[in-house]
DNA sequence: GCGTCCAGGTCTACC
DNA sequence: GGTAGACCTGGACGC
């Protein structure tokens, strides 16, 4: 049987819309089981444990931590479930200006907004850099691959993400033949044995005093992260200021509000600019909402 | 099955 | 500061 845990879930929260806020349900190694309506991901190993494997899932007040593992520590999975879902942020003010909007009332009335992260910075940056210039396809297939040949083994089988540590121990050879990251290879080298090296700590980056374009040149630093990653980064640690644009957020505008003309990012720019702080994930929410029309 | 073309975001060199 | 070309992969397409 395996162990369970259950956290209070804040009053304004939607666990569906919050598991499928973007992409990253489909990265390993989290996974959805639609049907379930269970997310489950492997936690790497900490304080002396081994990977562990969750299960999330929801009733009336509750979410559910379902956790498939001989071994685990309590406390950090726990800490790590409030982390990926959000669970202590707070959306007030932005529920307060999609009210307003009339377009994006439904964002409060659906609770919706919450954008699901990895437990660590460092995840979600390996992540977004497997998003750049590439597939959605090609996305997956290189973070398969990331936790395949270079996660931890859980008691279930299932991998955890790669360690910092183990990242830097293998050479961009590795990373072109194994991981098929293509000229990528050597931005994931420098990346984690900054990280392993102490000259980049990216999990500060969460509580960093920098005022958002400032801490979105320090992410710039970092080589493969250019204007969309940084701010799609940036989105993830909380900090909606940038609208993170690549060519589906650019074509869905288009789309959406331009009878699907090529406009300047400038225009999409001016669009949201009544969201001001909030922006990026106003855009981000106006271009999803029919996902989750045809995801109930 | 093979070859060609294209999309995708960032980097570097150059103006 | 702006721009062009290179980077690399997988998918689409034509043969």
């Amino acid at each position: 049987m395996p162990a369970e845990v259950l956290i209070t879930k804040p009053a304004s929260f939607s666990f569906g819309h919050t598991i499928r806020s973007h992409g990253w349900y489909d990265l390993a190694p989290f996974e959805l089981d639609e049907e379930q309506g269970r997310l489950i991901y492997v936690f790497g190993g900490q304080n002396g444990y081994g990977p562990a494997t969750a299960e999330l899932s929801e009733d009336e007040k509750s979410i559910r931590i379902q956790i498939h593992s001989p071994d685990f520590d309590v406390k950090e999975i726990a800490s790590s479930v409030r982390h990926i879902l959000r669970l202590d942020d707070d959306f007030e003010a932005f529920y307060l200006k999609t009210k307003a909007s009339g377009s994006l009332s439904w964002v409060s009335q659906r609770n919706a907004g919450r954008l699901l992260r990895s437990p660590t910075v460092f995840e979600d940056a390996v992540k977004t850099l497997c998003t750049t210039n590439c597939s959605w396809s090609l996305t997956k297939k290189m973070v398969s691959n990331l936790v395949e040949k270079l996660g931890e083994r859980a008691a279930d089988g299932r991998r955890a993400f790669p360690t910092p540590v183990a990242m830097a121990a293998v050479d961009e050879k590795f990373y072109r033949d194994e991981i098929r990251a293509g000229y990528r290879s050597p931005y994931f080298v420098e990346l984690a044995q900054a990280v392993v090296g102490g000259e980049l700590d990216p999990e500060q980056w969460l509580t960093s005093g920098l005022s958002t374009p400032e801490l979105k040149k320090e992410i710039k630093k970092v080589k493969g992260f250019g204007d969309y990653a940084a701010e799609n980064l940036l989105k993830l640690l909380g900090r909606y200021d940038g609208l993170a644009l690549d060519s589906w957020l650019r074509s869905r505008f288009y789309e959406q509000h331009n009878k699907s003309r090529v406009c300047p990012d400038k225009k999409i720019e001016r669009h949201y600019r009544s969201y001001a702080e909030w922006k990026g994930l106003a855009i981000w929410c106006d271009m999803t909402e029919k996902w989750f029309d045809e995801k109930p």
